[in-house]
DNA sequence: TGAACATTCGCCAACGTTTGACATGACCAT
DNA sequence: ATGGTCATGTCAAACGTTGGCGAATGTTCA
């Protein structure tokens, strides 16, 4: 109803020029203390709040950071959100959030640049090259969050990750260490990276003690799939104890609690003693009581706080910085969802 | 590195005026077939995308909604908040985040305001009367969700929320007709509506059936401090069947979820053997093998499609309506926390 | 052929802010 | 008194759009 408020009305009321007002709201810029008491004044008597897009339009800083994500159902992601939306507001950056469930990033993405970001964070989903390059060209940092892009796929898109290939090795030698033989693999998709990377670690870490996986599911990253994929792992052999998996790992928690369900309360196999799980990220949800899941941990706040100053670097300069690829160290955490056999034991 | 194109560069290549591009641009302007191709295959060639800020700054609307909210840890929200961003994104409209920890949401709003926002959106937060004022004032709806403003607290802010009340009422009945006798309590945040709804549903279906709350306890939303409540709740009483709760209803699913972990496998007890367990929201959860959790469902779909619904009323108007309070119906869900005693039960 | 009309297009004034250029006044040293 | 520093304030030009107002173009009908 009312119509906005603006300098105008604020520098009409506390007697100074429109320019002091900016100026009282503008870090740093040369103002007396006087005045910038009186603008004060006369800003809260009347309400007024400098508008953002029309600071934006002129600075060229929108101070708002595009966010991209999906799997929401996934705790690992709404924690980082929480996390990074945090971070962001501690330094007065805001998120505009996208979600794709289609993983149609592309478009998203698109919709995202009319608001000339300042930066750009794509978790859970890649970039096609041609709008890494757009982004490029309008120098909108882009980093890739728990993700990272196919090699030579043009354009400097940064990415944040966690190590995963030695978080698979970890899983590969404790599950070996602990004496089991038959260890299958739940894949989350196919074609990402974190898949990628999480199964050749396992596969390299198996090798080491002379082992390969034993069986391998698909489980998509989604808990339905995987509960699936578990089921048709055990199908027929869940009495059988020696031509069924006595370990799976799962790609990611998310899709281990399903497993573990179904192993569990549907194939009536009981974890750790007949079969051991395995997850990955360490969602709050892995240390709950019905679960108790080893897991190796993503560190969320180390992995927010290197997007962040990745996407910092990228405003202090400005410039075309070469894209970085930060890689942070992960740590096997273990619980009861694994036996602690002796090891080698022997065929009954 | 590269000058943002502006709509002039594209007029320049297309060799049209700068007002053509914009009215390409804008659904229903008067533009020809022809100059709207040229504009177009100009604009693909530059990469050319409107500047949303130029563009609000001038239309006074920023086709962006504030989000407050917190708790993301407990999966109502994330979902919630999915489906929220979905149903935005497709009628061009999109979120702008902000997560608030320890409650100031006053301070967070004051921020939202700086980017004129169409609306705003508070999740699991109330507002201040003072800024609620503030918004009314820049007529900006205000839409509580899953929460709703303390009586005449001025300022015409709407809600939606789901029917608290009914819900407490369902399960007391459902616990009663079950042959439940010492039905206990574990609350959310005291002061918050939907704890005082709820509590207040339960106590009004057990009166129904003659009986009172047995035992209470406060959880505050958290899973720490709902595993906390559970203890104390038994202390002492674990192995005395009849001066324990044979039933406990909890304010919320993620707390429900500590509740029957500690319950299991800290205290040795079987739910729902010794004791039935019952929730609040129906998270994805709730339906996962480990819990199976009877609970009371708050329809997420329905709650955002009258969320967004209310704020587009506001948008099309763009005149003070009338403050509305939605309640969407809930419905219980029967798993197997909740035991199916034949009723009235004799002591042994 | 010419008038009446519809469609399309260009010009230009906003929108609310930042910020460099410039003006003003106070204050000090000469 | 005069000139030179400052600190502070004002002026006005951007920033990239939208949309009202006419002008110019094409279209239809008598």
């Amino acid at each position: 109803m009312k119509a906005a408020v603006t300098s105008f009305d604020v520098a009409r009321l506390a007697q100074v020029s429109q320019s002091a007002v900016s100026r009282t709201f503008t870090p740093g810029a040369s103002v007396s203390e006087l005045t910038k008491r009186r603008v004060l004044e006369a800003a809260r008597k009347l309400g007024y709040r400098p508008n953002a897009h029309a600071r934006s339009l002129i600075t060229k800083r929108s101070r708002i950071i595009g966010l991209v994500l999906s799997q929401l159902e996934n705790l690992f992601y709404p924690v980082a959100l929480e996390k990074l939306a945090q971070r962001l507001q501690r330094d007065g950056y805001h998120v505009l959030l996208f979600v794709n469930d289609n993983a149609n990033a592309d478009e998203l993405v698109g919709e995202i640049l009319q608001y000339h970001v300042d930066g750009i964070v794509l978790a859970a989903t890649t970039l096609s090259s041609g709008l890494a390059r757009q982004c490029a060209d309008a120098s909108i940092p882009v980093v890739l969050f728990n993700r990272v892009m196919a090699a030579g796929s043009g354009g400097a898109v940064s990415s944040v990750r966690s190590d995963n290939v030695r978080g698979g090795q970890a899983v590969a030698r404790h599950l070996v260490e602990t004496g089991h033989q038959r260890i299958a693999y739940i894949a989350g998709h196919e074609e990402s990276s974190t898949n990628l990377e999480r199964e050749r670690g396992l596969r390299e870490g198996l090798a080491l003690g002379g082992q390969r996986i034993w069986a391998r599911g698909v489980g998509n990253y989604s808990h339905a799939q995987a509960s699936l994929a578990a089921r048709e792992l055990f199908a027929g052999r869940v009495n059988k104890p020696l031509e069924r998996p006595d370990a799976v790992f799962v790609a990611s928690d998310h899709m281990a609690f399903a497993v573990m369900d179904t192993l569990r309360h549907e194939l009536g196999l009981r974890v750790p003693q007949d079969v051991s799980v395995v997850g990955f990220d360490n969602v709050p949800q892995a240390a709950w009581g019905s679960y108790l899941l080893t897991t190796v941990e993503q560190p969320v706040e180390p992995m927010i706080e290197a997007t962040v100053s990745l996407l910092q670097n990228y405003l202090r300069d400005d410039e075309i910085t070469p894209s970085e690829n930060v890689i942070v160290p992960v740590q096997l955490v273990i619980r009861a969802s694994t036996s602690t056999h002796t090891p080698q034991r022997k065929k009954p």
